[in-house]
RNA sequence: GGUGGCGUAGCUCAGUCGGUAGAGCAAGCGGCUCAUAUCCGCUCGGUCAGGGGUUCAAGUCCCUUCGCCACUACCA
């Protein structure tokens, strides 16, 4: 019996995962859940995906590392898979050592083997930065309609696909200064020179592994169209540095390292990881994802596998599933649209009864759409009506009238008698479907055929009539409930890859545990049971409406977002330290046209120099004398030659000549070091790290109606908001 | 722009190799009372998105139109 090794898609780090991203973690748990109850021996692995410019640029805009971005996000995914059951053997995290050690390897075994190819391409760059621009990274003007903010790969007005050197005035989204092109060179992975080589595997694989339809049709396609040479590497800091000269500044591109994890993660458990991945004899890797990453897993993962000319674990069976919908839209991460793994445990729904849903409704042949009343509907009908009024009804109807002793083997009637071996054969066909519909993971199909089970054994019950026999036969009566037990006890089993929770609750009301796939069918074993409890609550339409209101629609994706993620507010108050400043003495920067040099005072005792944009807008004896706000942990910078130890805050707006009108921010009555506050907060005592001009502008202060704002609160100072006397409106610099 | 997918009953979905359109829920009717207003049975319900073609026969294969969606793009 060959080993299995299991694994589900790598979660992009960065966002929490919603339902339709559980689907694949959640298949591959019960997969491996019925290998293991089969007797496989197996392995389940998965993990974050945490290369790549999305994290990079966010841990930017945050002013904090991609690694210690990473990490927050990975306790939270951890969490949620942990509250939802999921049975890894290791959830891992691509940033990890060993990882870099794999990928290397397999780069260098394909640049041995004359797979790695280089190329010269044009790409923009921003200057400021140091860094390549994603065309998703670039806006500009639009030259076919002259829209202002149009996308460096498509205007979002006019719908026209752009090339982001049309643009007129480009600016770069991560820094707004204006990007230019230049020349960089790149590593790809030769695809077409794999190629026969992966066709050889690929036509047997597809086969033998019973591959889902959709990955056997999108592979085709892609073989069909011609394969491409691929860019494996991309100017960035965060990710795998490329072991080749000239290349030594890149980095791998995600994709190409991401897959890798598998087998990484795998040795960040084991030093017994080639067992598992170079053992294709013993080994069936069985990989479970969504239908939008299938080319990665069937074409260019195999083929930087082949490629090294050494010896794999190659995919076997490739189950893709389709997409989960949410109430006639798409779940979306990034607009926040659906549930979130964080909201299903919020909801009070226990993870069995989400796990029933998401199993019986498993997007396995097309798309399917969740919505709030089938949820209701499903678990109140199929899960409590069906399931769990069949063991419900069974065991207390034995307990009950019967005691909870069941009759011992050969009593009258017994089970064996050819009614009862009627009952089995048909008890046992459904098992034996079932099992065959696990084995080539159509989970749906096996789940609905374990309630079509449970149905025939309410049926077999409700034809009995077993509240009238159990008077006039009670031995028959036993009999028929001592059949139903058993029917119970292999439901137990075989809902236990799906419902492991609740399939430890039904064993424990018939004294058993540890039951496997081997019982099932199995007459013996159970001498006692004991009366049930309740089994799932039943969701009241109100609880429906009340969670629909709460995730669903725009107001709903706001507040998931914003439970998710920390408020502006909140990343002011740690990041953000203000104080009011009173300008002792103003001259003109000799070096620069429009500098000032203000000598402030900053409560402190000691004399700060801050250096300010001012000329032209104010005079100096406009501005001497004045208390105004200085960002007091902003990183010293050399302004011309001098050391500026903070900035001033003015507001920014528009003269009606259309020209640049700065409107700096006075606190005269405020008393120089005074702390600034969040309307509400007392102000703190507490002396924040420095900070650098890209953090600080990460956290947008406005002025809203001319009163000083981040995201919805003022910002106070010595109790008095403080004021733009001029711009109503517009942002803080 | 390229590629792929989807459109079947009021709703959510099956439909294998082309052979008289299926399930669950909802709706209507009947039965039962062990069970969480639960269970069992029956009935109703479809121009298979529109059009054309191949075929003795098309939801299924081919072409085309419409609608929805995903992936992808300094080009593969």
């Amino acid at each position: 019996m060959k080993k299995r090794l299991i694994t589900s898609a790598l979660p992009y780090v960065n966002n929490i995962p919603h339902l339709g991203n559980l689907i694949q973690v959640l298949s591959a748990d019960v997969f491996a859940r019925f290998c293991r109850l089969r007797g496989y021996e197996t392995l389940y692995i998965c993990g974050t995906d945490e290369y790549g410019t999305a994290t990079e640029t966010r841990a930017r805009e945050e002013g904090i590392s991609p690694k210690e971005l990473c990490t927050r996000y990975y306790e939270i995914h951890s969490e949620i898979y942990r509250w939802f059951n999921i049975s890894f053997d290791h959830f891992g995290r691509t940033s990890a050592p060993n990882h870099t050690e794999i990928t290397q390897h397999i780069f260098q075994k394909l640049h041995e083997n004359g797979y790695v190819v280089e190329r010269e391409i044009e790409q923009l760059y921003s200057e400021a930065s140091q860094m390549f621009l994603a065309d998703r990274y670039v806006r500009g003007t639009c030259p076919h309609c002259g829209y202002a903010d149009a996308r460096g790969d498509q205007c979002e007005n006019c719908g026209k696909l752009l090339d982001p050197s049309d643009l007129i005035d480009p600016r770069s989204l991560i820094d707004n200064t204006r990007p230019v092109m230049k020349t960089t060179r790149h590593l790809y992975i030769d695809l077409p020179k794999i190629r026969p080589r992966l066709e050889v595997w690929l036509k047997v694989a597809a086969e033998e592994g019973r591959w889902a339809r959709n990955a056997v049709q999108m592979t085709q396609a892609w073989i069909r169209d011609g394969l491409k040479e691929r860019a494996i590497t991309r100017d960035l800091k965060w990710g795998i540095p490329v072991p080749l000269d000239g290349f030594r500044e890149k980095v791998f591109y995600v994709w190409f390292d991401a897959p890798i994890g598998y087998i990484s993660i795998t040795a960040s458990l084991t030093d017994n990881w080639e067992a598992w991945w170079r053992n294709p004899e013993q080994v069936d890797l069985f990989q479970f994802i969504g239908k939008d990453n299938i080319p990665f897993h069937t074409v260019i993962f195999p083929s930087s596998l082949i490629g090294t000319g050494e010896k794999w674990t190659l995919l076997h069976h490739m189950s893709s599933s389709e997409y989960l919908n949410y109430e006639g839209g798409q779940f979306s991460k990034s607009r926040g649209v659906g549930v979130f793994g964080t909201d299903a445990q919020e909801t009070g729904i226990p993870a069995d009864v989400w796990r029933f849903y998401l199993y019986y409704n498993r997007p396995e042949t097309s798309d399917f759409t969740f919505t709030w009343d089938d949820f209701r509907e499903k678990i109140n009908g199929e899960l409590i009506g069906n399931l769990g009024n069949l063991v419900n009804r069974t065991l207390a109807f034995q307990t009950k009238f019967f005691g909870n002793s069941l009759p011992e083997e050969d009593s009258a009637g017994t089970v064996t008698s050819p009614e009862w071996k009627e009952f089995w054969n048909t008890v046992r066909t459904m098992e034996s479907e079932i099992t065959d519909y696990l084995e080539g993971a159509r989970l749906r199909d096996a789940f609905r055929t374990v309630f079509a089970l449970s149905s025939y054994g309410n049926k077999v019950f409700q034809e009995a009539e077993p509240w009238k026999t159990r008077k006039e036969n009670p031995e028959a009566t036993a009999v028929l409930l001592k059949n139903l037990i058993y029917l119970i006890r292999d439901l137990s089993i075989l809902i236990a890859p799906y419902l492991p929770d609740t399939a430890v609750r039904i064993g424990e009301f018939l004294g058993l545990n540890a039951t496997t796939w081997d019982d099932l069918g199995n007459l013996g074993g159970i001498t006692t049971v004991s009366a049930p409890t309740i089994l799932f609550s039943i969701v009241e339409a109100e609880t429906i409406e009340e969670l629909r209101a709460r995730f669903s629609g725009t107001q709903a994706e706001r507040a998931a977002k914003k439970a998710a993620e920390p408020t502006m507010e909140e990343r002011f108050r740690e990041r953000v330290e203000l104080r009011a400043a009173k300008i002792t003495a103003v001259e003109r920067h000799p070096k620069a046209d429009k500098l000032f040099i203000e000598q402030v005072d900053d409560g402190s005792g000691e004399p700060r120099t801050i250096v300010s944009g001012l000329v032209g807008h104010y005079t100096e004896e406009e501005l001497v004398g004045h208390t105004i706000v200085l960002v007091s942990n902003l990183k010293p910078a050399k302004l011309r030659g001098v050391e500026s130890r903070g900035m001033l805050l003015a507001a920014e707006g528009t003269n009606e000549d259309g020209s640049k009108k700065v409107d700096v921010l006075f606190v005269d009555h405020a008393k120089p070091g005074d702390r600034l506050a969040l309307h509400g907060d007392t102000p703190s005592e507490e002396t924040l790290s420095q900070i650098d001009i890209d953090s600080f502008f990460a956290i947008p202060l406005r002025v809203k109606d001319r009163v000083l704002t981040v995201g919805d609160t003022a910002i106070e100072c010595a109790g008095q908001a403080v004021t733009a006397p001029v711009v109503p409106n517009g942002p803080v610099g």
